[in-house]
RNA sequence: GGGGGCGUAGUUCAGCUGGUUAGAACGCCGGCCUGUCACGCCGGAGGUCGCGGGUUCGAGUCCCGUCGCUCCCGCCA
């Protein structure tokens, strides 16, 4: 005996006449006295139920799940619901039985506006709503899509493991105390790169998994203390045979909910030509506004800050820009770095003629300038060019551009410590016939590095890997750590790398986010079932939680007192 | 670590230059109603105005502090 026999939205004309049982949760009652109308409501949509006026029907109260047993019957013509896919037909009930009862409700389903951490705190009650229906489905099909794509292309799905060895070196590390080993502790993977890489020393030459990582960092509407990577690893290939399969996998994603895929191949731009351009290794393409650059020009400028800043950029503001607004603006590139914004318009009366010209600011438009070392230049600008097209409506919000960004360079200095270290991981390979470079100033070496950007959001990242022991030495020599340093981390990974070590490559892009922009919801929660709020917490369980000395002592630690 | 925004019934919000008893809608409770579908009508309950302090004859409103949420910068190999 089932439960019900068809979904409340399912129910059609050709049920009428049928005796069938329905269930699901009552969305609205609509109390007549002698009648009562019910909408009866699943995943699949709703069903008018009629009843008549019985105890139980008055008993009925919102989000009550009910069972109810009658006739389906066509509705007079002048009774029909067209909003309703079930609107030509109703339920006469004449059995009613109350599986479950339900208390006032927080906020009522598909409520709009309600605050986030009370949706979050009622998640269930969210979840019952249309927006995570869909989003929660959209997820399960693309997901669906891509594996189906990594299965045809031979792609074996191997489980890595979540726990495994901490590394100082990138994101924080969430930590696992371990009875067993007191005083010891694994750290959660933050990507399963390593084991992936041994997976092709393995013999494996197609590994993938939807692969779950952690990083113990601020949370961010793009970022999570856990989430999902499309993580895999090919070995005797190109780059293009990577970006050929995640080109294959995204457009997978895209049939698999039914949408029209982005044109294959996907564009490449540099990680050079980003930077200048857009001044962002992930720049949003759809639209222009280009940064340009006046350095050459301004070298030799009257105009005491151009002349001596070693990069001079600017972008062009299709419009006049107030005083005020410049205000507000140069606030903004203030914080993020800048000394100052410049607009031609003030500033003119310093410059040459020649300087000027160079420029071509057409009439009616405004030029914003920058002028300081290359890298706050290119990150204010970058900032200040997508600020500006958000505020101007610049972007069409119908069209989605995918490009690949390649070519980065190696190794970056760290301002703080001084020190040379990757951009990126210290797995990559340097571009072929880039192998040679000073170990104490890698200084332009790049990386057969590449990052999938949609709207300027970045999925994800690959490279082709280091596959030549004495490469990887020189990359960890290049980063300031010692042979020995090197072996004790990675003394697997070396050993590993020269037992037999096909060439490999492969790429991991973030569920989440892709799924986000499918959905086109602005933030990754609306993606994930039960996700943590920006402070870290769960407002649902509560967790984090203090846990007793006892318990802490089994597992060898002992938690500091905290402030408060 | 830094910057911006927000915090008033269960929910979403209004509350003017400080001025009687802090309002609305939805939700909730009770009553009436046999064709509604955001049902309708009548009645009702529900508020430490995030918290603490200050200014004032008087604070939801002004000031200081604090907490929470949120977005951004740093951070995120």
């Amino acid at each position: 005996m089932s439960w019900r026999d068809l979904q409340c939205g399912l129910v059609r004309t050709e049920h009428v006449g049928q005796r069938l049982t329905l269930a699901g949760w009552v969305d609205t009652r609509r109390d007549h006295g002698g009648l009562v109308f019910v909408d009866l409501r699943d995943h699949t949509g709703k069903v008018q139920l009629v009843l008549k006026e019985t105890e139980v029907a008055k008993e009925l109260r919102n989000e009550f799940v009910v069972q109810a047993v009658g006739e389906v019957v066509a509705r007079a013509p002048e009774a029909v619901n067209p909003n309703l896919p079930t609107g030509e037909v109703e339920l006469q009930v004449d059995e009613l039985r109350i599986l479950s009862r339900s208390t006032p409700l927080p906020f009522q389903i598909d409520e709009e506006n309600v605050d986030e951490t009370v949706r979050l705190r009622y998640r269930w009650l969210d979840m019952r709503g249309r927006r995570m229906q869909h989003n929660l489905r959209l997820a399960h099909r693309a997901i669906a899509g891509i594996r189906r794509v990594m299965d045809e292309r031979d792609f074996v799905d191997i489980w890595t493991p979540s726990m495994t060895r901490g590394t100082p070196e990138g994101a924080r590390d969430f930590l696992v105390p371990v009875r067993l080993q007191p005083g010891k502790f694994f750290a959660l993977a933050q990507s399963p790169q390593l084991f992936k890489q041994l997976c092709m020393i393995g013999g494996y030459d197609r590994y993938y998994q939807i692969a779950t990582c952690w990083r113990d960092e601020d949370l961010r509407a793009d970022r999570q203390f856990e989430f999902r990577q499309l993580d895999l690893e090919m070995a005797f290939v190109e780059r293009e045979d990577v970006l050929d399969v995640m080109e294959a996998a995204v457009v997978g994603a895209f049939e698999a909910v039914g949408r029209t895929p982005p044109q294959r191949p996907f564009p490449q731009i540099t990680y050079a030509e980003a930077m200048a351009k857009y001044g962002s290794d992930k720049p949003d393409l759809r639209f222009g506004m280009e940064i340009q650059d006046a350095t050459e020009v301004t070298r030799d400028s009257e105009f005491g800050v151009f002349k001596n800043a070693p990069c001079v950029r600017f972008v062009v503001v299709p419009r006049s820009v107030s005083r005020s607004e410049h205000a507000r603006l140069e606030g903004f590139a203030k914080e993020w770095g800048a000394k100052g914004l410049a607009n031609l318009a003030q500033i003119s009366k310093f410059l040459s003629e020649r300087e000027l010209e160079s420029f071509g600011v057409a009439e009616g438009s405004t030029a914003l300038f920058v002028a300081d070392d290359e890298e706050t230049v290119a990150h204010v600008l970058g900032l200040l060019r997508l600020e500006l097209a958000r505020e101007l409506d610049l972007i069409p919000d119908d069209v989605d551009v995918f490009h690949w960004v390649i070519d980065f360079p190696l190794f970056k200095h760290d301002e703080e410590t001084g020190e040379w270290t990757f951009m990126h991981h210290p797995f990559t390979a340097p571009v072929a016939g880039e192998e040679e470079w000073d170990e104490s100033n890698p200084t332009g070496v790049r990386g057969q590095h590449y990052d999938l950007v949609w709207n300027g959001w970045e999925l994800g990242s690959g490279s082709l890997r280091i596959h030549d022991v004495d490469v990887q030495q020189r990359v960890f020599r290049s980063m300031g750590l010692s042979d020995e340093e090197a072996q004790s981390k990675f003394g697997f990974l070396l050993d590993a790398l020269a037992m037999g070590a096909p060439p490999h490559g492969g790429f991991a892009m973030g569920i989440e986010r892709f799924v986000a922009q499918l959905a086109g919801e602005p933030d990754i929660r609306q993606i994930v079932a039960f996700p943590k709020i920006s402070s870290g917490s769960d407002p649902l369980t509560g967790a984090p939680t203090p846990m007793p000395d006892a318990v802490l002592a089994e597992s060898g630690i002992k938690a500091l007192p905290q402030d408060g």
